[in-house]
DNA sequence: GTCTATATCGCGATAGAC
DNA sequence: GTCTATCGCGATATAGAC
C-alpha cells in the first residue's frame, strides 16, 4: 500500500489527466495542485511516466476486483450486462487512458505488453461467459466461430462504447450507457434460446 | 491546391505522425525530415496545431470523395460491406488521429466542432443504408429503433474495428480487416429478408 | 520562398539542505 | 519525506538577411 503522498499524487494526476490529457499536464502541474514541491514528486516517482503506469496499475486492479462473475452458478444474460455495465463505470473513473490508450501503449514497450495480456484474460471472459450461455440453453447451439464473433461483438461494445460517447461529443449519462447494453443485446437477442415450456 | 512544399510537409509530418504519434514528433523533427528549415516550415504554417489542421481536411476530402454509394441503383448488403472496407483503408491511411482522436479534439475546440459536423453526416449515411436496405425489402421491416441499433453497431465496428486490432497487437492484414467485415454480417443476417419465392 | 540565427519558454529531472 | 534552487535540454515560434 501506497503511501499517504504516494496516493496523493496518483490521485492528482488523475484527475489533471481525465481533464486536460497527459500531454498537457506536467509534472510540475501535477505538484502544484497536489499542493507539494516538484522535487517530492520525483522522491516518489521517478518519471511521469512512472506515475502513468501506476495509473494503469490501479486501473488492472480494479477490474481485478470488480469484474466478477458469480462462482455459485452459471451466468445469465444479466450477469453479461451488469459486467459490461461496471466496466463502463471504472472507464469513466480512468477516461485518459482510453482516449490516448494507443499513442500510450505506442511509447511504452513494457506497458504495452502488460497490457495486452491482462486484455487478453478480458476478453477470453467474454468468450467464456458466450459459451457458457450457451452450453447452459440460454442461447441455442452455437458454433464455434459465431461464439468467437458474438464475443468480439460484446468486447467491441464494452471496450469503445464510451469511446463513441465522447468523440460524438455527448455526455456519460445514464442513459447513453444503458443504450450500449441495448446494442448488446441487439446482438444476443438472435440467437435467444426459445424459453422452455 | 497547396504550394509543393507545403504539401510535402504535410506529408512528411503524416508518416512521421503515424509512426510515433503526433507527441514526441516536433516541428524541427518534421522540418529535418523534410529536407527544409524550421524557419520555412513556420512560413507555410503557423503551427504545429496547423498541421494537424490540415491532415484532418485531407481525410474529411478523402471520405468525401471516396465514401460514396453508387447513385443509379438501391443500395445493397455488398456496397454496405465495401463501404466500410473503403473507411478501413483511410483510416489506416491517418492511423494517428484515430490512434489519438479524443486528445486531439479536447486540445482544439475549433476541431472538435469541425470533426462533429463530418462525423455526424457518416454516421447518417449508415443510418440511410440500413433503412433503404429494409426499404428495398433486403433486410426484413424493421422497427426505428432497430434499424437505430443496427446502424449503431455498423457505425461502432467501422470506426473502432481497427483500433481494436492496433490495442490488441495485431497487425492490420487483409484477413484481420476481413473479420471486421465478418462481425458486420453477424449483426445484420438474423434480420436479412428470406429469399423471394 | 527559403535560410540562419535566435528569443523565449517551460519541461523533466537532479542536488543538496533541512 | 519534503523543500528550494537550478541544470540542461528541446520545444514552438519569430526576425531579418537573401
Amino acid at each position: 500500500m501506497p503511501s499517504q503522498t504516494k496516493q496523493h499524487i496518483l490521485d492528482t494526476a488523475l484527475a489533471l489527466f481525465n481533464a486536460q490529457g497527459t500531454g498537457p499536464v506536467s509534472t510540475n502541474h501535477i505538484a502544484e495542485v497536489a499542493g507539494i514541491s516538484p522535487g517530492n514528486l520525483y522522491y516518489h516517482y521517478r518519471s511521469k511516466q512512472d506515475i502513468i503506469r501506476a495509473l494503469f496499475e490501479q486501473l488492472y486492479a480494479q477490474t481485478d476486483t470488480r469484474l466478477v462473475l458469480p462462482a455459485d452458478r452459471l451466468p445469465t444474460v444479466a450477469d453479461l450486462l451488469a459486467l459490461v455495465r461496471t466496466n463502463f463505470d471504472i472507464m469513466a473513473d480512468y477516461r485518459f487512458i482510453y482516449r490516448e490508450l494507443l499513442a500510450l501503449l505506442g511509447q511504452d514497450d513494457a506497458l504495452h505488453e502488460r497490457h495486452l495480456s491482462i486484455r487478453q484474460r478480458g476478453y477470453d471472459g467474454f468468450r467464456e461467459i458466450v459459451a457458457a450461455l450457451s452450453a447452459a440453453g440460454v442461447l441455442s447451439p452455437l458454433e464455434d466461430a459465431t461464439v468467437t464473433r458474438l464475443a468480439d461483438l460484446c468486447w467491441l461494445i464494452s471496450e469503445f462504447w464510451l469511446a463513441n460517447l465522447e468523440i460524438s461529443g455527448q455526455a456519460l449519462t445514464d442513459a447513453a450507457l444503458a443504450h450500449g447494453l441495448t446494442l448488446m443485446m441487439q446482438v444476443i437477442s438472435p440467437h435467444l434460446a426459445p424459453a422452455d415450456v
